[in-house]
DNA sequence: TATGCCTTATAGAGCATAGCTATCAAGGGA
DNA sequence: TCCCTTGATAGCTATGCTCTATAAGGCATA
C-alpha cells in the first residue's frame, strides 16, 4: 500500500479535477491519473466515477475516505515522531479557530514557538463546526473553540479562559440604555455574525429563553466587520469580551455590559483523541495546559 | 512513506532477529536489511541498534514505535474498507479471550462467520493485560474479556454475559460440605490457575475482603489442566460456570454452590475505540450486540 | 459544420528502487 | 583452529513510478 497513492485520492477527492489535484502533489497530470488506476487496481474497486471527467466518488470511494486520511495522517505522525523523537517539533502545525477566539491565538501560537522554534503555524478561522470536521479528518492538528456547546466526540480538550460578550457602540453613536436589559437589547440597531454561527447560536438561545429575537440590521462573519459597522454610529454590536484588549485604545467606541453577567462560555483548546496521539498534538496541549493568558481573559 | 519498510520494522521489532523477520515478511533478509537501512534514511534516525548483531531499537526507534503500528493498522484498515465496502466481510478476524471465556466463544465467532461467510478467525488465548496491550499495538481486532476490572482506556465493549464461579470436585474425591461457606473453602484442597491470571486476582480479592487466603496445592493456566487434576479426585477447584455447559455429561464431576452468591464479573466483547472504526470492530461490535448466548450464559 | 479548448487517458522512454542469489566479515563457542 | 551464527555487501534483474508528448471525447463558439 502506496501511502502516495492515497494522498493522490485524496487530493483528488479535495480538488474534484485531476489536474489540479496532480499540481497539489506535485506530479504531472498522467502520474495522478496513473496512480488513481494503482490504487483502484490495488484496492479491486474503482473508486472514482468518470464519464470523461471528474464526477465524484464512487459508493466504495466514499467508504474507504475516512480510512484513507487516517492512512496519511498516520505516515505523517509516523514522520513528525522520528524528526522529533528529541529536540524541538518541526513542520506545519495546522491551527483552526472560532473568530471569538483569534484575539487569544496570539498567545497560544507564540507559547507554541518559544517552546518550539522551528515550527511553522498556519492558522484558519473556522465555524466550530468545521473545526470538529477538519479535526476527524485529519486536516487540522488542533482547534481554539467552544468546549460547552455541541462539544465533538473523539477530543480532547484544555479549557484557556472564559468568554463573556458585551456590547459595543460608538461614542457619538446610538443611545444605549444604562443599565440594559434584555428588552432593551432586543430593540437596539444591532449588527451581528451571521445566524449559522456558533456564537450567534449561543446569544439568540439566550434572548429564545426569554421569549425575545434579535433583528440584526446587518450579519457578518467577521468581528472587523461589525467593528467597522459600528464605528459609523448607527449601529451597536454584541463582541466577546476578549476583544476589549484590541478596542482600548480606540476613542470611538464606547462598551456596555450585558444584561446580566452571564454564566459565560469556556473556550479551549480541543485535539482529535486518536491512540497514539502525534507529537503536535501531545505538544499544543501540554503548551496549553502551561498557557496564561494575559489580562482580558477570564479563566473562570 | 512506504507501509512495507514499517512492516519490516515492526517484524524485527517482535522477532528481535533479522533473518526471522524476513521470513516473516516472506522476503530475502537481505532485503529486510536494505529495507531497514532505507527506512532510516528516509526518517533521517537510527532505529535499531546494532553491535554484530540485533540489539533492540534505538531511543528513536522506540518513539515511533507506536505510530508505526498505527501506520500499518491504518493500511489493513484502509484495504479491509475497500474489500467490504458492500458484502461480506473477508480476511482474518483476530481475536483474543480470556481463559475463563473460552467456553463463550464459540458462539460468538459462529454468529461472525454466520453473518460473513468469508471470514477467517484467529483465536488466541491470552490474559486480560495481554488482550488490553494487543488491542492497542493494533495486534488484536477484539477481545473477549472481563469488562469491570480496569478497563482499558481507549476501548469500546459490549456485555456478552455475567459470570459466576462454582466450586467442582470428583464425585469419589474429597469431601465437599454443604452448604459451603469461605472459610470451609480456604481449607479445601485446591487446584488453581496462577496467581498472575485475572480470573485468580478476583478469587483471591474476595477472600482477601473475609481475611483469608486460599494456599492452593496446585496452579495452572489452563481450566482444562485444572478439571484434568480434579478427576484424580485429590483435588477441588473453582471455574466459571460457563464451563458448565462443558461438564454436562461428566459423571465423574460434581458441582457445589459457592459460599455466597456473589455478583459475579461481566464478562464482553471489546474493540479499541479508534477513530474511525476498522470494519472488522465494527462487525464484532454488531454481532455482539445481537448475539444470544445459550442457557448456562447468565446475562444479568 | 468546423474549430478550439478543456479534461482525461494512453504510449514510450528513463530512472529509481525493491527484490533476489551469492558471498563476505565479525564474533562466539567447541 | 574450525565452524556456526548473524548481519552486511555486491551484482544483477524486474518492477514500476515518473516524465513528455499525444490522442480522444465532449462542449462551446464561430
Amino acid at each position: 500500500m502506496q501511502t502516495r497513492l492515497v494522498e493522490y485520492f485524496l487530493a483528488l477527492e479535495r480538488e474534484g479535477h485531476f489536474a489540479r489535484a496532480a499540481a497539489h502533489c506535485n506530479v504531472s497530470q498522467p502520474t495522478l491519473s496513473a496512480g488513481i488506476v494503482t490504487l483502484e487496481t490495488q484496492l479491486g474497486k474503482r473508486l472514482i466515477r468518470r464519464d470523461r471527467k471528474y464526477a465524484g466518488l464512487t459508493a466504495e470511494g466514499e467508504a474507504i475516505l475516512p480510512w484513507a486520511r487516517q492512512l496519511v495522517a498516520a505516515a505523517e505522525a509516523l514522520g513528525q515522531a522520528a524528526e522529533t523523537a528529541r529536540g524541538p517539533l518541526k513542520g506545519e502545525l495546522r491551527l483552526g479557530a472560532i473568530p471569538a477566539a483569534m484575539p487569544a491565538i496570539g498567545c497560544l501560537v507564540a507559547a507554541m514557538q518559544a517552546r518550539h522554534p522551528g515550527l511553522n503555524v498556519s492558522i484558519r478561522a473556522l465555524t466550530s463546526r468545521q473545526i470538529e470536521r477538519d479535526l476527524a479528518a485529519f486536516e487540522l492538528d488542533a482547534g481554539l473553540t467552544y468546549l460547552d456547546f455541541e462539544p465533538p466526540a473523539h477530543a480532547l480538550s484544555v479549557p484557556l479562559y472564559v468568554e463573556r460578550t458585551m456590547l459595543v457602540s460608538a461614542v457619538d453613536g446610538v443611545a444605549v440604555p444604562d443599565p440594559l436589559d434584555w428588552a432593551g437589547l432586543a430593540i437596539l440597531p444591532l449588527c451581528l455574525l451571521h445566524q449559522g454561527m456558533q456564537n450567534r447560536r449561543i446569544l439568540d438561545a439566550r434572548l429564545a429563553e426569554r421569549g425575545l429575537a434579535l433583528r440584526p440590521l446587518v450579519t457578518a462573519d467577521s468581528y472587523v466587520a461589525l467593528l467597522g459597522l459600528v464605528q459609523q454610529g448607527r449601529l451597536c454590536s454584541i463582541i466577546p469580551d476578549s476583544h476589549a484588549t484590541l478596542l482600548d485604545g480606540l476613542s470611538w467606541a464606547r462598551t456596555h455590559a450585558m444584561p446580566q453577567a452571564d454564566e459565560g462560555s469556556r473556550v479551549g483548546v480541543i485535539v482529535s483523541d486518536s491512540a497514539p496521539m502525534g507529537p503536535l498534538a501531545q505538544a499544543v496541549l501540554g503548551v496549553a495546559r502551561e498557557l496564561r493568558l494575559p489580562q482580558g481573559f477570564r479563566t473562570g
